[in-house]
DNA sequence: GTCTATAGTCTGATAGAC
DNA sequence: GTCTATCAGACTATAGAC
């Protein structure tokens, strides 16, 4: 597929229309099903472009329902932000769990989580993302507190990577920049229409992740 | 300057304060005023979240005076996105027009030109990557155009370095959506207070470009 | 160009029946 | 848990005077 072909010529912030929850959300309940509207109007429009009515009419449920099970619009909000941090979260320190303790494999099976992860849940990357600073500071803390161990996970392997000489990193809180925004960005642009297999992005962005850190093209 | 002193704990989606806009906008007229303050608002608190009385509260107007100088509120941020997209082209074309046509110096060029765009109106970049969703599509058309131009000068770059044989991209679009994607999400973190200067952003990132299509470290 | 005042609509959230 | 009905306030945008 040439390069032109899959770029992304709309408005739309996000390309991907999966709307998946990763855990056990049951749609026939009203709950899940007004979980998972939220979800997809706040993705496509923004938490202040999505109005009470727009999501109970999405889910098939009156105002009044939404009530019953989030205190306010913000909880709903909150909550989709604890399920796609967490799930990230626990990704990421599963992807560590799988492998050997080198530096440079434990580099790349963050970046393949990182897509991964992105790759199957865009819309809760994307509105974790885009729409955290809707969030009063008070309901945001306990999510940036799982925000920042996420981001530790990658600036100890880093770390470690430095300390055994086999990574070389100037400047550490650039080199984290830098490898997150590769990974986080993948949300937005990534859609089944896109010509790669999250397989493949995964490869090719550990493969970036390595060269940014210096180490030398795996051979083959 | 530690790792973890510079990362951002807040909720907020954007660290700097900087609100100056590119072109020349005269602040003591109505029309600069409002268009200073719609960038501070939409950036901090996205379109959907500012109300057109904040933006007037801000610009020390009435809605009546917003009225007179735009349409309506979504051209005020057209207008925004139009500063911020059509500034960034500039520069990118204008760091080309400056270098030697060695594929190399022009992929540095580009990054530097992206890192140092955002630095420094990073409130415009952020607007101009997270809010383009809430135009109507007609009115992004035009935007969206400015973006492609923007993007085809990295793609005609990447390509001619392939050519040359100097760059290694095994596949394209992933090699632009990466290198893309660390310059996007520096108006993101970037402050005077993360302790780097632009111009040690700009060289780090540019660096890791040029490792990602392949290329040796510079000597020195 | 800027103001006061307001139209008409939509907003988040609630009362109370079942 | 879900409904109908509705509150009080905020919203975008406009009318008309100066």
């Amino acid at each position: 597929m040439s390069v032109s072909a899959s770029r992304n010529v709309s408005n739309r912030r996000i390309v991907a229309r999966t709307t998946e929850l990763p855990e056990q959300v049951d749609l026939r309940r009203a709950r899940g099903r007004i979980l998972v509207a939220a979800l997809h109007l706040f993705a496509d429009q923004g938490y202040g472009g999505t109005s009470v009515r727009d999501i109970c009419g999405r889910a098939g449920v009156q105002p009044t329902t939404m009530y019953a099970h989030f205190p306010s619009k913000e909880d709903v909000l909150a909550e989709l932000l604890r399920i796609g941090h967490e799930e990230l979260y626990r990704r990421l320190r599963s992807a560590l769990l799988d492998v050997e303790p080198d530096p440079r494999v434990r580099l790349e099976a963050l970046v393949r989580a990182h897509v991964h992860s992105h790759c199957e849940f865009p819309m809760l990357a994307v509105v974790a993302n885009a729409e955290l600073h809707a969030l009063s500071e008070h309901k945001s803390e306990s999510i940036l507190a799982v925000r920042q161990q996420s981001e530790s996970l990658l600036v100890d392997v880093l770390e470690r990577g430095v300390q055994c000489g086999q990574f070389k990193v100037a400047d550490m809180l650039l080199t984290l920049r830098a490898i997150s925004a590769i990974g986080t960005r993948v949300a937005f642009w990534y859609g089944p229409d896109c010509g790669r297999t999250p397989e493949q992005i995964a490869d090719t962005f550990a493969a970036f992740a390595a060269s940014i850190v210096g180490l030398p093209p795996r051979s083959g």
